[in-house]
DNA sequence: GCCAACGTTGGC
DNA sequence: GCCAACGTTGGC
């Protein structure tokens, strides 16, 4: 079993959206990044577990747990004129864009914030993208020492 | 294949 | 709202 970190915007698709679902499950649809597209074809697969993160926001940081709940399977957005993350360049014969079911586990008993996360930069999380200048990654793979870690901070 | 222009991400 | 960092696009 292998571990993430998602990223979402709480004012699109926050850790209360994903709990109120049917299920309590989404599809991660509208990954647009080659990077983050082959950690989701390739390499995440059901049963991994997930840290729910909430990014672009004023206290951004991560929130609850998850996991995957589907293999991954092409992203049907990509194939929809009208949907936002539509790509012309995607089609049903040779898909372009992937994407898992998430389900919701529970929230964290408090936001671990990325500010928090950064004081141990130079430390146990230093392999961690997150805490790095410049990484724009949706998705991101995190050892099973990055993840304990973390959650020991609850 | 290079690289400038442009668009997006996301913290602050 | 600003802007640094990064990915993508497209002319050449």
């Amino acid at each position: 079993m292998n571990h993430w970190l998602f990223k979402s915007e709480p004012e699109t698709f926050g850790i209360d959206d994903l709990a109120a679902r049917a299920d309590r499950t989404e599809p991660w649809d509208g990954v647009r990044n080659y990077q983050v597209r082959n950690m989701l074809r390739d390499d995440i697969r059901p049963g991994d577990r997930i840290f729910f993160y909430h990014s672009n926001c004023k206290v951004p940081g991560v929130v609850g747990l998850a996991e995957v709940a589907s293999p991954p399977r092409p992203d049907p957005t990509a194939f929809d004129p009208e949907a936002k993350y539509f790509d012309p360049k995607s089609d049903p014969d040779r898909p372009r864009w992937y994407l898992v079911d998430v389900r919701y586990i529970r929230h964290l008993k408090r936001t671990i914030t990325l500010a928090e996360l950064k004081q141990y930069a130079d430390g146990p999380l230093e392999d961690l993208p997150l805490v790095r200048k410049g990484n724009r990654l949706s998705i991101m793979p995190l050892t099973e020492t990055q993840w304990n870690f973390i959650l020991a901070l609850e």
